[in-house]
DNA sequence: GACCCGACTTGACGCCAGGCCG
DNA sequence: CGGCCTGGCGTCAAGTCGGGTC
């Protein structure tokens, strides 16, 4: 399948001055392979356990392996997949199984995911996740592939859309345009919409213009036009025919570039782009609020909205949190009066007195060393029991606790099963609970913890974030973490500073006799209290406000905001980068490529990480090995991102960025920087000589909110709210899959897909029996037996018809919904709406479509995105 | 400019409740 | 009406990036 996007940009004259423009065409379509990611092969879950060990969640892996010897008398409850077999652990050195084994047998789905040749991930081996892939390369199911090869032809389409492309215009090749109108850039990515359908590309111009904020301030950044683009991802899809040809033709852009330095592009009334009956809706829209159509609108959120307020309100004296707060403009100052109750701790650990077998007997242990050691025993079912490296660490934190001369020498001779099996019994007990129990136990709860859920921050009633103290257990790092396995030690009230309002009272410590270890009164932070992280003391464990509160809501506006600010100014950065992509000056050469990287594929910056941190790179930090250059001018990333999720994608790319990259992995080892002139730090105080606070993490923001943007103007046409919130949806995986948002598939994945085609095939034997009877019925015969033997009810041909059809929709509907299932199983949406998409973007959607904006954000995003709720319908991002 | 510290955002995942469907 | 699925929510790990220091 294809999948794979490439979309090609090329460029054309390279050197030439900075006027030359770049083109992007896409190619034909790139076959690549596509980056996949894979999915499933995702962490190993790790369940989360509390304080007590009761942790839970079996994880999908059983553990063929080790830890875990049965015992065999008693093997009372028992998860089932203890039952097979007693673990005993491994031991460290031995790791026993390997992974793999381990993977294969796995019930889960999760498949591994192998490296391909080019051997690009170096460890993957180790990571279980990723193994489990198989060859990417060969695969040809999406599945596989990382989100963005899944975009297929969008890839032209983002572009186009990004450059927006000025299909009005020309369509064909820019290499008869004008430079200057070339120039645009593409974007790219964009990939957008999984389906080709949804082709971007045919539209005009015009209508992919934004039209600028509603209202009046922000307008003035709203640039105009500038098509800015999104970038394109990968690849196109061959469906996309090449035909098109992006550009951009922004005057103005080409002559900006020269200046490489900032200014943004024209802004223009940029009217003149819009098409005119929208501007006959800004116009309106921005002079007078009360436009009608943003009446309706607000209607449409309002309702959700006041009653947010309202419970954030209800008993409390209490003003209610504004929306938008003041900016931030006085100094470093964030509040002014700060009052709140401090942190709350897990409760005491409760031993429970269970023995652990060593050699097959009975040990004792005192109420510490068990506590260890029932966090260790919960963990049986997840993945982390095979990794040597957890067994190692845990052993090595738990045996400091027996002392070396405990009766317990080797971690491998310890049955951890009893207390395994106890805890199974607990959690059934809990299960067991009746609804009434578990309502009181959950009021119990909520009662002691309300006070520590709410702030007071300049006299509005703020909801805390995360209050209670995070309780011991051990380290579950993601991917191969040198730390996993260690153990989390206990917080208690003198780990933690408070930080709260001078004249504040200060919060009672929770626990008697203890106090805290310092208060602070820093209004230039927002935090409320903090602790050294066990794991690395040199990092901060932070209680901040929710992100609900007016503080989180004013810098998220912020966040976008400058996201914003950097469509007035793409063009001339693209521009400016391309340029540099023949620099002789090595260095720009890298920041240009680096950049580059950034804006199309969305690439997380990459800054450097410590030895003992799992090996992930970013852009800044890709070795040579995670680059494949495939002639003529394509490259193949492949490399372990941010929670160890791995990025395949194959992308074309100009020939001066293919070239710069085969010349920046020329001698040097495949462990070598790809980018050993550049770091982070440098790549963004260059960036900020293009735009003021530009950093690279806001190109992420920037695209996966153009994309929205682009996609839900695009694509929205007239239909009922179900169908317009497919189009969201849709618009929403395209950003998803632009940022490599991925989740693991569901445990049930694979029975509910067969579930779901032994119904179709059921309903196909349905079907191909009304035939016969149809055709038996036209003439005169009476239908056959049913398969029980007995006779069916006489029907019309009419009436058999109609039950062809109906059932012939029913079909249909289900195939649909396989397929997205299928499609979505990899791809999470959540994580781009909470923190990519402009809620603006959404809102004004939702306002000018009549979609409720329930229908789009659930009760705790209405809150965090209070802030963009009165926004103006017209919005365009 | 290399570190390091510090603050804050981003991100995947587990659990649970509530809704859906047969 | 009971089991299954899904979405909401919380958790906590893992990034980004600014600023200060030497």
């Amino acid at each position: 399948m294809a999948v794979e996007a490439s979309a090609k940009p090329f460029l054309n004259d390279l050197d030439e001055d900075d006027d030359a423009p770049l083109i992007f065409r896409r190619s034909g379509n790139s076959s690549s392979k596509q980056n996949q990611v894979n999915q499933e092969v995702k962490k190993p879950s790790s369940s989360s356990q509390n304080s007590n060990g009761q942790s839970t969640n079996a994880q999908r892996g059983k553990a063929t392996v080790p830890s875990f010897k049965a015992p065999a008398e008693k093997s009372p409850i028992g998860s089932p997949k203890a039952s097979s077999s007693s673990c005993k652990v491994a031991t460290v050195k031995s790791p026993v199984t390997n992974s793999k084994a381990s993977s294969s047998a796995n019930v889960q789905p999760k498949q591994t995911l192998k490296p391909n040749a080019s051997g690009v991930v170096k460890e993957e081996i180790n990571s279980v996740k990723i193994e489990t892939k198989s060859n990417v390369d060969d695969e040809d199911s999406e599945d596989e592939k990382p989100l963005n090869s899944r975009i297929k032809g969008i890839s032209n389409s983002a572009n186009k859309g990004a450059s927006e492309p000025a299909p009005v215009k020309g369509e064909d090749s820019d290499d008869d345009k004008p430079l200057s109108a070339r120039y645009s850039v593409k974007p790219t990515s964009g990939s957008l919409s999984g389906k080709p359908n949804v082709s971007i590309e045919k539209k005009s111009l015009a209508s992919k213009t934004q039209t600028n904020g509603s209202t009046v301030k922000v307008k003035q950044q709203s640039s105009s036009v500038v098509p800015a683009k999104r970038p394109m991802n990968k690849a196109d899809s061959s469906d996309q025919s090449s035909s098109k040809k992006l550009k951009l033709s922004d005057a103005s852009a080409s002559a900006k570039v020269k200046q490489v330095t900032v200014k943004p592009v024209a802004k223009a009334d940029d009217d003149d782009h819009l098409p005119i009956s929208q501007r006959m809706k800004k116009s309106v829209a921005s002079t007078s609020k009360s436009s009608p159509a943003k009446q309706k609108a607000k209607k449409v959120v309002s309702s959700s909205l006041k009653k947010i307020n309202k419970k954030k309100m209800k008993n409390s004296k209490y003003s209610k949190s504004s929306k938008m707060m003041p900016s931030a403009t006085d100094g470093q100052k964030k509040w002014t009066t700060l009052v709140h109750s401090g942190v709350i701790f897990p409760p005491p650990y409760q031993p429970h007195g269970i023995k652990i077998l060593y050699k097959g007997k009975p040990v004792d242990l005192t109420p510490e060393q068990e506590e260890v050691a029932t966090m260790f025993a919960v963990m049986k079912d997840t993945d982390y029991m095979q990794k040597p490296k957890f067994l190692e660490n845990f052993w090595a934190d738990w045996r400091k606790l027996l002392g070396k001369n405990h009766v317990i020498q080797k971690l491998e001779d310890c049955d951890f099963t009893p207390i395994y099996d106890w805890h199974q019994q607990e959690k059934e007990k809990k299960k067991q609970m009746t609804a009434a129990e578990k309502k009181a136990l959950k009021e119990e709860k909520l009662k002691q913890e309300e006070k520590y859920m709410w702030a007071v921050v300049d006299g509005v009633k703020e909801k805390v974030g995360n209050f209670r103290v995070e309780p011991p257990g051990l380290f579950r790092g993601r991917g191969e973490h040198p730390k996993m396995g260690k153990l989390k030690k206990r917080i208690y009230p003198s780990d933690i500073t408070i930080n709260i309002g001078k004249d504040a009272p200060i919060p009672e410590c929770p626990i008697p006799g203890e106090r805290w270890k310092e208060i602070k009164h820093d209004n230039t932070v927002t935090w409320l209290a903090f602790w050294n992280d066990p794991i690395n003391p040199k990092e901060f464990k932070y209680v901040f406000l929710a992100a609900s509160s007016s503080l989180k809501g004013q810098s998220d506006r912020e966040k976008y905001e400058k996201a914003r600010k950097l469509k007035d100014y793409i063009d001339n950065i693209r521009a400016a980068y391309t340029k540099d992509f023949t620099s002789k000056d090595v260095t720009k050469k890298q920041i240009a490529v680096a950049t580059y990287l950034i804006d199309k594929l969305a690439l997380r910056a990459g800054n450097e990480k410590d030895e003992d941190e799992a090996d992930t790179v970013g852009c800044c930090t890709l070795k040579v090995e995670n680059v494949e250059c495939i002639s003529p001018n394509m490259l193949k990333f492949d490399f372990l991102g941010k929670d160890s999720i791995r990025y395949v994608n194959t992308v074309e790319v100009e020939l001066p960025v293919y070239k710069a990259i085969g010349q920046f992995q020329t001698s040097k080892k495949p462990n070598d920087d790809l980018f050993d002139l550049l770091d982070t730090t440098k790549l963004n105080t260059h960036l900020k000589e293009l735009m003021p606070g530009l950093t690279a993490k806001v190109f992420r923001t920037y695209n996966a909110s153009f994309t929205l943007d682009e996609m839900l103007f695009k694509e929205t046409e007239d239909g009922d709210v179900a169908e317009k919130v497919v189009v969201y949806q849709q618009a929403n995986k395209q950003v998803a899959i632009i940022c490599n948002h991925q989740r693991t598939v569901s445990r049930s994945h694979e029975s509910q897909m067969s579930k779901l085609s032994e119904k179709i095939e059921e309903l196909k034997g349905v079907l191909k029996e009304l035939k016969t009877d149809l055709d038996r019925a036209k003439k005169g015969k009476p239908p056959l037996k049913d398969a029980n033997g007995k006779q069916k009810r006489n029907l019309s041909p009419e009436a058999i018809e109609k039950k062809i059809a109906s059932t012939n929709q029913k079909i249909e509907k289900m195939e649909i919904n396989m397929r997205t299932k299928e499609d979505m199983k990899t791809v999470a949406l959540g994580t781009s709406k909470i923190n990519y998409c402009d809620p603006r973007i959404t809102v004004a959607w939702c306002k000018r479509h009549d979609v409720p904006i329930e229908k789009i954000f659930n009760k705790s995003l209405l809150a965090k995105f209070a802030w963009a709720m009165d926004v103006d319908p017209q919005f365009r991002f």
